[in-house]
DNA sequence: TCAATCCGTATC
DNA sequence: ATACGGATTGAC
């Protein structure tokens, strides 16, 4: 098509800048294609504009740019140079390149817009996640390395000696092949379940070493910024200090800022992070990883809500780079990809897990009150309180483990304690109030028929979840002791050797030098009476992560589990096997239609809007919806009464399908004005 | 018949 | 948001 670059002012209009300027357009790939930074969801599309011949140099594919969109100066990023458009009309000039710093490479731009695709969310609000804000005085100041000193420090990385690293990773069945296969740059994936007591910043920083071996880069992803210090100082061990950047959300802009250009630039070729280093921009990606990714906090809480773990796997996909997903238990996910033999178990032998983990001891709530008088005042079982005891006069520190008050309260059988489902669509019950009658918080459907699948029972109880057991409580019951604390507010994250009781919640458990003599995990149905999906799979992680810091028995390790031992996750602690719980709870997901077996989204707003969204959306074949139920959450004052529906389709293959009607459906809203804010969630939160 | 105004729609 | 085009309205 002839474009029309000079268009004639017509009467009534006002001139542009650009025709009044007499701007030119470049010589060469004159048409710049913006990803606009604009919130309307129909505008969520490349837009074409003329690059003015003076910012020919500076307007290069990944800078920022301002444009004029709709009246408007906007900000945006030029994706690509291209010599022709499409665009039928007249196009506008570039207005502005704020720096032709490169921020955002057609990797990460590809990766953006694909995650964005999964969750029915905008491209701008995956870039706002995925490039930090700039900082004008952290560009200027860091320049980039000079190619000599680059060159140094690929030549130091590639030369470590591969002995050091196979050994340790030649305990997991498959581990050695899966290092080899990183060093010769091929995408080998795995899912690695790490021993009882595993140093796992070391095997991650090993497999890092063999990813950079083969001159290519590296994403890791751990949960939060204690994580990242043993990792960061893992990786310092293995590559050198100055070969990675570690991105957190505690840096202030203007560090963030220098090391994500760190990587951008390609001084560094590894990055370590939390969540948002998901979207690092690292050249030539050899391998992601991510530990822990059952982690709440791998979930991100603004717009689109990705999730780390399917960032990453989107982007090993995309780049071709290996793919590592750790973890000291197993998510249903990480499952899923076993199963679905997209990626290779990389597990210990089982006497090689029994050599290695903490005598478990399942202990009934039974308190002795007649002969063990201090265990009664902490309300520890007589098993707990004696173990503790003789640990302690042995000289070694005690872990015991509170989960946190404050948990959604759900609804379980009187008799066994088992959750309570929906009788049609198995969501969990709730109570909504003292009185009420229990409700499905999917479906909204009334349970006036409960009957319990484990025992039959048809009576219901609301758990009481949360800890009330404070630390001077336990103290009490150990005269003596010195007592520390770890949690929300002040987390440790070592303990010295020596006896001492280490009361932390679940998440911010200290690593003991030498290990805990013994692992008390307290208060257990508070975290799996949890009214949500993960109860089950969140428990035994949780007890894995606090008895992973355990002793191996055979060094007198002991961990004492407050809860029924015919329970399946408590079997599974027992047994050391979170591969058998995942696959256990992947197969109860595929027969429920729940994820990840199947897919599920959440649209939430005020009702009207709702249905609204619904009505135009072309759901794919099979589709269900589950509600509507109102939200749980307080409203503010003076909005309207927000409602929710699930949308649910039973095979994951229609994911994508589900995603971009509902992302069109937003969309035909959002050009229309229409009354009303809607929230489209995949994979939403509700369900965890 | 024309211009002022309204409304829906696109925004490069 | 704002800008435009087409439809609509009202006065001549």
């Amino acid at each position: 098509m002839v474009l029309e670059l000079f268009p004639e002012p017509r009467a009534g209009r006002r001139r542009t800048p650009a025709s009044r300027t007499g701007r030119e357009p470049a010589a060469s790939r004159p048409i710049a294609r913006l990803a606009l930074d604009v919130p309307l969801v129909h505008l969520d599309r490349p837009f074409d504009y003329v690059v003015p011949a003076e910012l020919d140099a500076a307007a290069v594919p990944g800078c920022r740019v301002r444009a004029r969109f709709a009246g408007r100066l906007v900000d945006g990023y030029l994706l690509d140079r291209v010599a022709s458009s499409e665009h039928e009309g007249t196009l506008a000039f570039v207005e502005k390149v704020v720096s032709p710093e490169p921020v955002l490479t057609p990797e990460v731009a590809r990766l953006a817009r694909a995650v964005a695709d999964r969750y029915a969310g905008t491209l701008a609000d995956v870039l706002r996640l995925a490039v930090p804000p700039r900082h004008a005085r952290a560009e200027a100041a860091t320049r980039p390395v000079d190619l000599g000193l680059r060159d140094a420090v690929d030549d130091r990385t590639t030369s470590l000696s591969p002995r050091s690293t196979a050994e340790e990773w030649g305990a997991y069945q498959g581990g050695v092949e899966f290092l080899a296969a990183l060093r010769r740059g091929e995408p080998a994936r795995a899912v690695l379940t790490v021993l009882p007591g595993e140093d796992w910043p070391a095997r991650l920083a090993e497999a890092v070493a063999s990813t950079i071996h083969s001159g290519r880069g590296a994403v890791l992803v751990v949960p939060d910024a204690r994580d990242l210090e043993r990792l960061e100082s893992a990786l310092a061990t293995a590559i050198g200090a100055d070969v990675f950047v570690a991105l957190h959300n505690a840096l202030g802009p203007a560090e963030r800022y220098r090391r994500f250009l760190r990587a951008s630039r390609g001084d560094v070729r590894v990055v370590v992070g939390t969540r948002a280093a998901a979207f690092a921009p690292v050249r030539g990606l050899g391998l992601v990883a991510i530990w822990d990714d059952g982690d709440d906090l791998h979930a991100e809480p603004r717009a689109p809500y990705p999730h780390a773990l399917q960032v990453l796997l989107t982007r090993s996909q995309l780049e071709g780079a290996g793919a590592l997903v750790a973890a000291g238990s197993r998510s249903v996910e990480a499952q899923l990809l076993v199963q679905t033999r997209w990626a290779q178990e990389v597990t210990a032998p089982r006497d090689a897990v029994r050599a290695r983990a903490p005598a478990v001891t399942p202990v009934g709530d039974d308190i002795d009150r007649a002969r063990d008088e201090a265990a009664a005042t902490a309300r520890l079982p007589s098993l707990a309180w004696r173990t503790a005891r003789d640990t302690l006069a042995g000289g070694a520190p005690v872990l015991v483990q509170v989960p946190r008050r404050g948990y959604v309260p759900s609804v379980s059988c009187v008799e066994c304690h088992t959750p309570a489902r929906c009788g049609r669509c198995a969501g969990p019950l709730e109570l909504r109030s003292a009185h009420a009658v229990a409700a499905c918080r999917w479906c909204g459907r009334p349970s006036a028929d409960f009957a319990c699948p484990r025992c039959g029972g048809r009576r219901l109880r609301a758990s009481i979840v949360g800890s009330g057991r404070t630390a001077e409580e336990l103290g009490r019951a150990f005269p003596g002791v010195a007592v520390r604390t770890s949690g929300r507010d002040s987390i440790l994250s070592t303990v010295e050797e020596g006896p001492a009781l280490v009361v932390a919640t679940p998440g911010a458990e200290p690593v003991a030098a030498g290990g805990y003599g013994a692992v008390l995990l307290l208060d257990t149905w508070a975290l799996l009476t949890r009214a949500d999906l993960r109860a089950t799979e969140e428990a035994l992680r949780r007890w894995l992560a606090a008895a992973t810091l355990a002793r191996p028995a055979s060094s007198g390790g002991r961990v004492v589990v407050v809860a029924d031992g015919a329970l399946a996750p408590v079997q599974a602690l027992l047994r050391w096997d979170p591969a058998g719980l995942a696959a256990r709870e992947l197969a109860e997901r595929r027969e429920l239609g729940f994820p990840p077996a199947a897919r599920m989204a959440s649209v939430t707003g005020p009702a009207a809007a709702v249905a609204d969204l619904l009505a135009l959306a072309e759901l794919p074949e099979g589709a269900v919806t589950l509600g509507p139920v109102p939200v749980g959450r307080p409203q503010p004052s003076e909005s309207e009464p927000e409602e929710r529906v699930l949308v649910r389709v039973a095979n994951r293959s229609a994911g994508p399908a589900l995603a971009s009607a509902l992302h069109a459906a937003a969309g035909v809203r959002s050009a229309r004005k229409s009354e009303g804010t809607v929230r489209v969630q995949v994979d939403p939160r509700e369900l965890w």
